[in-house]
DNA sequence: GTCTATAACCGGATAGAC
DNA sequence: GTCTATCCGGTTATAGAC
């Protein structure tokens, strides 16, 4: 039909991917209906990819880079260290609540990756592309509230992102939002204890023991 | 060939099942392999199964009923709560490292059911079960090493499930024996944190906030 | 570049002989 | 009960007209 740069054209089916990943998992999304979803047809789906696998991978690779659009909104309010992580906390839950479809397809395409030799280190990336977004809210948080983190932020990043990961596959199984609460005071607690009142003259990193 | 009881060889391609899940993931298990894998052929499988997806609900049923089996041995040598933990958790590491893929596979399947309406509850069931297991160890731990927990050991449950579980896919994904160290550390941390010394007449139970 | 049509294959499930 | 042979729907990928 009408004529579309190969540019575009592979933008619009990673974007018609992702949306049936979320929808009917990666298992369910065949070339067929990520076209339909795109509205193009199958043979101009492997005029832009070689193949399925390697849409995938670049769906993937979409995901890494569009994730660093990470808000630092609700951070504003906090007065305390552990009320800003109790606030990051809340607005990731708010958003696993309304779209858990969407953070279930994060964790299959992430174990696609791993059963795929092809992918090679995409899964690792995408692990430590996490951790360096907790990094930068957790620098975020710092600077705004006014502490510094009392060990080395990477360090607390990762252990941010192995309880956010565990709470989330742990209220995708469940449901239970009690239990996420719980878990997410949990969460503030233990962050707020690595922190120490901020010094003016020092950075943060210098500060770390 | 031999005749079999339809018992056995639905014990035999649940086995087989898990063995090509292990190997292969929830994708790669097709019906085919898994005979394969077995010793038998096609219409044996049709024969004790209705379908697929029905061998692959029983598969996880099984796990669940074969998981209780922890063992207990390595608290044994535990004097404190913060070694006790840190014990169980070393032999958890130690199953991890030496077979991922099942680790991963567990994933893979709660994952799979979560987007098969047909297997209803399970995926709360297998989280649960893991929660009951969790609960059991640190029950355990407690009588060995003679201490209590200071909360609701459920909660405490939760929150050592939530942590292992984002522990092992951070480990999954990046394989950094050194990074899970440091989780391990910190979880062993937390949970001691949770914990007062027992008093001789009072049931842990009684103990609790 | 884009389409329709089809090749080539694979998977779950079944028929029917033994 | 167990097997071989086959059906049938669905999947990726390609051929070839426009």
């Amino acid at each position: 039909m009408t004529r579309l740069s190969a540019e575009l054209r592979r933008d619009r089916l990673i974007q018609a991917a992702l949306t049936v990943i979320a929808r009917e998992g990666v298992h369910g999304a065949t070339t067929r209906a990520i076209v339909a979803e795109a509205g193009m047809s199958l043979a101009s789906f492997h005029y832009v990819f070689p193949s399925r696998d390697r849409l995938i991978h670049d769906v993937i690779a979409r995901v890494l880079r569009d994730q660093q659009q990470v808000s630092f909104e609700s951070l504003e309010t906090a007065g305390s260290p552990r009320e800003a992580v109790r606030l990051g906390l809340d607005a990731y839950f708010e958003l696993l609540s309304r779209e858990p479809e969407r953070e279930l397809a994060m964790f299959e395409l992430m174990h696609y990756a791993m059963r795929n030799p092809d992918f090679g280190r995409l899964p690792r990336v995408q692990h430590a592309s996490y951790r360096a977004t907790a990094r930068e809210l957790l620098e975020a948080g710092a600077a705004q509230v006014g502490f510094a983190w009392s060990r080395p932020v990477d360090e607390v990043a990762r252990l941010l992102v192995v309880m956010v990961d565990g709470m989330t596959v742990a209220w995708l199984a469940d449901r239970d939002d009690a239990a996420a609460s719980l878990v997410m005071d949990f969460i503030a607690d233990s962050l707020a204890a690595m922190t120490v009142p901020a010094m003016q003259t020092l950075s943060s990193t210098a500060v770390a023991r």
